[in-house]
DNA sequence: CTATTTGCAAAACATTTGCACTTGC
DNA sequence: GCAAGTGCAAATGTTTTGCAAATAG
């Protein structure tokens, strides 16, 4: 692996507090600049390409601290939890056809009526629809 | 149970084209003007009182259903699945401490930077953080 | 009468837990 | 060396499935 950016990785844990693993780095190397939301399974499998013995235990472990260090935040949708690698604040489609997950752009300074009386500390948006992709082959 | 109010209930499930059973309109009559959110096993406990031999199938089946017809809809936060009986226009404040849920309204006119080139047909939008409750315990 | 719905039991699936072993620091 | 992380196996908890019996229309 490319030495730099291993050490990116590494100082990502290091910042999070976390002791630095192969395996964790490898889940950063991963997902890394990754448009993917992967569920735990998901994860699971690629990681087993490098470490054929991992434990989904394991994977679960790394992804709920991570998810806890605020590395990656969790999206609740159907049964299957996934899992974001991109932290920046956007929303979500979901194609309720292909059940393929985009990113969505939305204005951060988009005030919404807040709750007042509740301390915010996090927003989650989620569209439910057709995507682009399903639209265009419905037409033909 | 009041005869009027049988009537309303069982109109909306004829108005959905579902058969009206017993087991139907009593998960509508308890549910009916209620701020809960639900998951199955809830609803089940519930629905228990009235008809001990009622299986959760049988729930998960009505719950299935009444979503596909839109007489509820779905909310997928944490593991459980939660079920809303009020399918209006709403977010979610969901508590981190005490994992209450709250109604949050709405500006229905916010115009979201909407993904245009995919067909959106539901919103769903989570607030989580410390509510009012919590808050108020810990300044003690 | 017939298609749906229900109840039951088992299966499937996702996630968590306990514990012995290993590893990062 | 020691706390933290890993791998494994079993347990837990939720949801789905297959099927026979009951029931709505």
């Amino acid at each position: 692996m490319n030495k730099k950016l291993l050490n990116k990785y590494a100082e990502r844990l290091k910042a999070a507090e976390l002791k630095i693993t192969p395996q964790r780095l490898e889940v950063l190397r991963l997902y890394d600049n990754s448009m993917l939301h992967p569920t735990a399974d998901e994860v699971w499998r690629r990681l087993r390409r490098k470490f054929p013995s991992i434990s989904k235990a394991t994977v679960y472990n790394i992804l709920e601290i991570f998810a806890e260090r605020g590395i990656i935040s969790t999206m609740d949708i159907g049964k299957e939890a996934h899992f974001d690698f991109d932290t920046s604040f956007h929303a979500h489609f979901i194609c309720n056809r292909c059940g393929k997950i985009y990113d969505v752009k939305i204005d951060e300074n988009l005030h919404f009526c807040l709750p007042e009386e509740h301390r915010v500390e996090n927003i989650k948006i989620y569209f439910y629809g057709i995507c682009k992709n399903c639209l265009d082959r419905e037409k033909k």
